[in-house]
RNA sequence: GCCGAAGUGGCGGAAUUGGUAGACGCGCUGGACUCAAAAUCCAGUUUGGCUCAAACCAAGUGCCGGUUCGAGUCCGGCCUUCGGUACCA
């Protein structure tokens, strides 16, 4: 009969909640797992079968914990909040609670179609006020220790998402990374988390946790941390200084200008009048450039002359001061130091506007004279540089930057690409932020009692360049907390990645009243033991989370410094090559394959196509045999219907006791059983479905074994398929005449340690490397026994008679190479 | 440019510490069953040579070179693809 998979799935799903199998005792930390997974949003477009590569895999590795005697913890929940359901708003009209909560039934029907084991009991969603009220709790946390503060600042503005963004919310090339729309730069009062105060912390911490390399490179480059020198320049004829940090002080001989970034203030108080219509042009010049033309590196350098002259403080020379584009406001001090000879940027640019180039590091093998083609930016000997000359560049560093510190002209110091969270944002659907403006007190918090800032459901949310609840009177105007007088609330929203940075905590107990968390489950269940989720989140997500975790910490509600132990990420599936996504059309539908196959073939296929963190293009090719595989092994357990019942197995087999046949399915089974286990374990499915498949195959030969042993190997193979194949393997199980379900009780099987060893050796003989003869023999044989058994081998002797015996290398039971001349 | 990962049959992909390359699956070919087809089952399937066939021989894991008795695996130099990052001083 052929599996029929419809009756089967729903008969199990519904016995699994109404023994409420998932419900994890969370009192009970001996054996605790808390396998967490990237919690889904909830967009209008359906799930397609990326969510189900996700959340599918991460599933059979958190029921084969279980199944191991863990006691697992998986939740779900939504991240409810964010701009698709208010960009759905604005074009259809339809509220983005009610499009949001639909969805949300939508995808919790699809999890309960795949057969997840989560714990209902732990679902939450992001956009409910007894959630994002505990946002506004961190914030008020992280605004009484000045690490939630506001100011003015260059951002990134998404014209099309009308807000700002975070810095790594933009994508290298410029653009949104939500919408793709190119992000432009605008000067804006804007609250920021101060996540650089754990910048160290969040390097470190890096060595500490299980991360996939990849993923910690990403992070540390992110963060950027460079050594270096600061150094002031004087201003001829200013009492202000220019002090630029470099990482090769080593070099301050061979400055030849100074360069500032175009909207430094600085700029306006030095530069000489009849320079300044070239400056005030240049600069507005800049305006008009996307941040995308800007940093280019492609572009040619720009830059003009303020007229104005430095310093050096190494000796004492007047070099011009410039304006250029290519120097970042917001990257070290905004002014720079610029050494043509050995910086690659700065020999551009002098080249381009005849600057002096001056050679102060001489490459070795070349001649003081040779000129220089281009920066020379290794090390090499200091020439031109006074008391220094003849000193190797990277000793000069230390010696230079001693000097600098003993003169008090400038110090060692660190500098960090990382910038500080900018979390506010002009949209409607998101966390309020509990700040109210009062012209006499200023920027006031709205006391911890008067949490939560509700959300108003009757919003204008269509863009009109500022934020929605700017329109909404009601919600605007409020009484201070501090004089009592007529105030203003902030009428931004909080950045959502706020709201994913602490979710993990709240799965714990949903319901908590008395907190953001119930902190003493925190503290026995983190940290996260296994996360899984995209690589996309990497510089986001996960860094947002580590350091709102540090916070949490320091503030006394966890334990631990890091969140998420262990990290995985699985691959990206694409379609005909692309990313999925509706305007490309590629989107392949998992109902097509669920509907045809049922959930376990489907499921199990997305496991078998590959390694898990390699993803691949979409393909249907292969899963009739997923599918071919799923039938069999439902014949198979249909034909020994009840057998546990009649013929119950033993524990173990003494392998002497067993025929041939069963001998070797003996062997199989508890060789399989050991391969399955490994490869689940590491997220290794596609190889763990492989060994299950090998196994069918053999069982071929099952009919010759007694019945018991017959028992014993189909309970451990329907133990196996079970993680896999969750409702197949329940169904199995039960055919098998068993009393109680698995996941009722759940059991593993160990592997037989004594069935794992061969009766024989099959010892492969090379001759000068090549494969000549395959010689089966009794295992652990003495080497001159081995030897003599080759030596008479007809194969063998062919390709070494009449040749000299120049080396025998054996590696027992496995290979015997012979070396001949 | 820099950082990271990958490159293996017609296809998806296997291969402890260097030790039988191609597990498992798809596809294809042949056969069984069938009036026929589908489904299912059995056998074969890296390429080339030789052969009725088997045996056998040769080549083979992106390219070139090296280390080694032995390299998909290690080392050096490239090429390609995919991610990340990009004037970071």
């Amino acid at each position: 009969m052929k599996y029929p998979f419809e009756e089967i799935e729903i008969k199990w799903q519904k016995f699994w909640d109404e023994k409420k199998v998932y419900k994890t005792d969370l009192s009970n930390t001996a054996k605790k797992l808390y396998c967490l997974v990237m919690l889904p949003y909830p967009s209008a477009a359906k799930m397609h079968i990326g969510h189900w590569y996700n959340y599918g895999p991460t599933d059979s590795y958190a029921r084969f914990k279980k199944l191991k005697g863990f006691n697992v913890f998986e939740p779900l929940g939504y991240d409810a909040f964010g701009l698709p359901a208010e960009n759905y708003a604005i074009k259809t009209g339809v509220h983005p609670q009610d499009s949001t909560l639909k969805n949300i039934a939508d995808i919790r029907e699809m999890f309960l179609r795949m057969g997840a084991m989560y714990d209902w009991d732990s679902e939450l969603m992001t956009c409910v006020p007894e959630y994002y009220k505990w946002n506004q709790w961190l914030f008020l946390q992280l605004y009484k220790q000045g690490k939630a503060y506001r100011k003015n600042a260059p951002v990134n503005w998404c014209p099309s998402c009308q807000t700002v963004l975070a810095r790594e919310q933009v994508l290298s090339d410029g653009t949104c990374e939500r919408c793709g729309t190119t992000v432009i730069q605008k000067a804006l009062t804007q609250w920021f988390f101060k996540i650089t105060d754990y910048v160290d912390e969040l390097l470190d911490g890096l060595n500490k946790i299980d991360w996939p390399e990849k993923t910690k490179a990403m992070q540390v480059n992110w963060i950027g941390k460079s050594h270096g020198t600061e150094a002031e320049f004087a201003i001829e004829g200013h009492d202000e200084k220019i002090t630029v940090f470099t990482t090769r002080p080593d070099t301050l001989f061979g400055v030849t200008y100074v360069v500032l970034a175009p909207e430094k203030e600085l700029v306006q108080k030095i530069t000489k009048p009849e320079f300044k219509e070239g400056v005030d042009k240049y600069i507005d010049s800049i305006k008009s450039l996307s941040e995308v033309d800007r940093t280019s590196t492609v572009k040619e350098k720009t830059g003009v002359p303020t007229g104005a002259f430095a310093i050096n403080p190494v000796n004492g020379e007047r070099v011009p001061i410039w304006i250029a584009d290519y120097v970042l406001a917001t990257y070290g001090t905004g002014y720079v130091m610029a050494v043509p000879g050995h910086d690659k940027r700065d020999f551009e640019f002098a080249k381009k506007f005849n600057l002096p180039v001056r050679k102060v590091i001489l490459q070795a093998g070349t001649n003081e004279s040779d000129e220089l083609k281009e920066a020379y930016t290794e090390v090499g000997t200091m020439i031109n540089s006074g008391k220094y000359n003849g000193t190797q560049s990277d000793i000069g560093i230390e010696k230079i930057s001693a000097n600098l510190e003993a003169q008090n002209l400038g110090r060692r110091t660190v500098n960090y690409r990382l910038r500080d969270w900018l979390i506010s944002r002009q949209r409607y659907w998101g966390t309020p932020i509990p700040i109210i403006h009062c012209d006499k007190c200023g920027e006031v918090p709205v006391p911890e009692d008067q949490l939560p800032v509700l959300l108003p459901y009757n919003v204008n949310f269509k863009p009109d360049g500022g934020s929605p609840l700017a329109g909404n009177e009601e919600f605007v105007h409020t009484k201070c907390p501090k004089c009592g007088g007529n105030a203003k609330r902030d009428v931004d929203t909080m950045d959502t990645f706020v709201d994913s940075s602490w979710y993990f905590l709240r799965y714990l107990n949903p319901k908590f009243n008395d907190g953001m968390f119930d902190s003493e489950l925190a503290k026995n269940w983190m940290p996260v033991d296994t996360y899984v989720g995209g690589a996309e989140h990497a510089v986001m997500h996960l860094l947002y989370a580590r350091f709102i975790y540090k916070f949490l910490r320091d503030i006394g509600l966890v334990n631990g410094d890091e969140p998420f132990q262990k990290l995985i990420h699985q691959g990206t599936i694409t379609s005909q090559g692309a990313k999925m996504s509706k305007s490309k059309g590629n989107v392949v539908d998992p109902n097509n394959f669920t509907e045809q196959y049922g959930a376990d073939v489907f499921r199990m296929y997305l496991m078998f196509m590959g390694p898990y963190d390699l993803g691949g293009d979409w393909s249907d090719k292969g899963i009739v045999g997923v599918d071919r595989f799923v039938q069999r092994t439902y014949t198979m357990f249909e034909t020994y219907k009840d057998i546990a019942k009649e013929n119950p197995s033993n524990d173990k087999y003494e392998i002497g006791g067993l025929n041939d046949a069963e001998k070797n399915i003996y062997r199989k089974v508890n060789q399989t059983l050991q391969k399955v286990d490994i490869e689940i374990d590491n997220f290794r499915f596609n190889t763990a479905v492989a060994a299950l498949m090998e196994l069918l195959n053999e069982l071929k030969g099952l009919n010759e074994c007694r019945k018991d042993l017959q028992t014993y190997v189909l309970e451990r193979f329907a133990l196996m398929i079970l993680p896999l194949a969750p409702h197949l393997g329940e169904e199995c199980w039960n055919l098998l005449g068993k009393e109680k379900t698995i996941f009722e009780e759940p059991i593993w099987f160990e592997a037989d340690s004594s069935a794992l060893t061969k009766d024989n050796a099959l010892v492969v003989v090379q001759i000068n490397g090549k494969v000549r003869a395959k010689i089966e023999m009794p295992l652990d044989l003495p080497e001159a026994e081995v030897k003599k058994i080759i030596l008479s081998d007809d194969k063998v002797k062919t390709h070494i008679d009449g040749k000299q015996l120049v080396k025998e290398i054996y590696v027992p039971n496995k290979i015997y190479n012979i070396v001949v001349r």
